[in-house]
DNA sequence: CCTTGACCTTCCCATCATGGGAAGCCCCAT
DNA sequence: ATGGGGCTTCCCATGATGGGAAGGTCAAGG
């Protein structure tokens, strides 16, 4: 309190984590409870700012909630050989590489179905025969939706919530 | 019904769409409800596992399915313009190579960090270092976090269903 | 002293596409 | 007729995020 307190709203814009997302983080476990004021306030202090910070670099490099857990407790253990966290970014690097692929592939197979439609007002579209063709692998059964590694697309960036 | 009738199952089966996802297109209006037996099991024609494909196909190539349902609309009217499937590719398209370059930015950094880092058991450890680094934009307020274009990662890979 | 408005609190809900699982009914083959 | 597998619906979870309601708090200005 007095003068010097930072609130939560401030230590959002100082770090760039919403304030939404800083309790949820406190709720979840990967932050300490912050410590709050007579009135349930919560308030931070510089070294919480920086474990903040800390996190949304992390967020920024793609690194999901649960690997910047491993990656906070790496970092506050002073000790911790770095063999540790490089094993975690190159899990990370090749999480996204595989990503990357994957869009890489769909990217280049629209790219090639859309030139080779005119686009124009006639009827005939070679994107649409491409996606009305039969004879498919049945099932390339993946236990694992391709889709896992798109994440939101498109979608709502129409609707309502604008995003 | 009798001898030929198709089940979810087999339609799930033979599409390569589980039978959840079946049902929950139907309840969301992607697809028309489907025909049912008197007990009320759902069958399906020929014509509706050529849509369930052409489904498939267009979330294997990364549409969402608010998209589908408009190529799905423009596939069923012989006479649209060719125009408007092209766009929704393209847009489909730009989606992707945005995602695609926002990644491989995050991959990039992530390989010079662990490129520097020599993962040994002494506690230096670069990657770290610039996690915590402080001097950051404080708040690049981005309205559209840089995380929405990722999906999810890594995260469960390394929990009970072990993808 | 009291109002006002900006901030804080918690709680619930939605997103997107997908799967898990329960409870109960149905169908076919033994 | 019984058992097992498939079908039905319904609820819940995922991951990270925002929206918004209902209500408490704080500081500044009247």
């Amino acid at each position: 309190m007095s003068e010097g307190a930072i609130t939560i709203g401030e230590a959002a814009r100082r770090t760039g984590v919403s304030a939404k997302m800083i309790r949820w983080y406190e709720a979840t476990g990967l932050l300490p409870p912050a410590t709050r004021s007579e009135s349930g306030y919560r308030h931070y202090a510089e070294a919480d700012l920086h474990t903040l910070r800390f996190v949304r670099r992390a967020r920024d490099l793609g690194f999901s909630v649960e690997a910047i857990a491993d990656l906070l407790a790496l970092w506050r253990d002073r000790a911790r050989p770095s063999a540790g966290v490089k094993a975690i970014a190159e899990e990370q690097i090749a999480d996204l590489r595989r990503r990357i692929t994957e869009l890489e592939g769909m990217a280049r197979t629209l790219e090639r179905l859309a030139e080779s439609c005119c686009g124009d007002d006639r009827p005939e579209c070679p994107i649409l025969d491409d996606l009305a063709t039969e004879d498919r692998p049945p099932a390339p059964r993946r236990q694992t939706s391709p889709l896992a590694a798109l994440g939101p697309r498109s979608a709502h960036r129409r609707d309502k919530r604008g995003r």
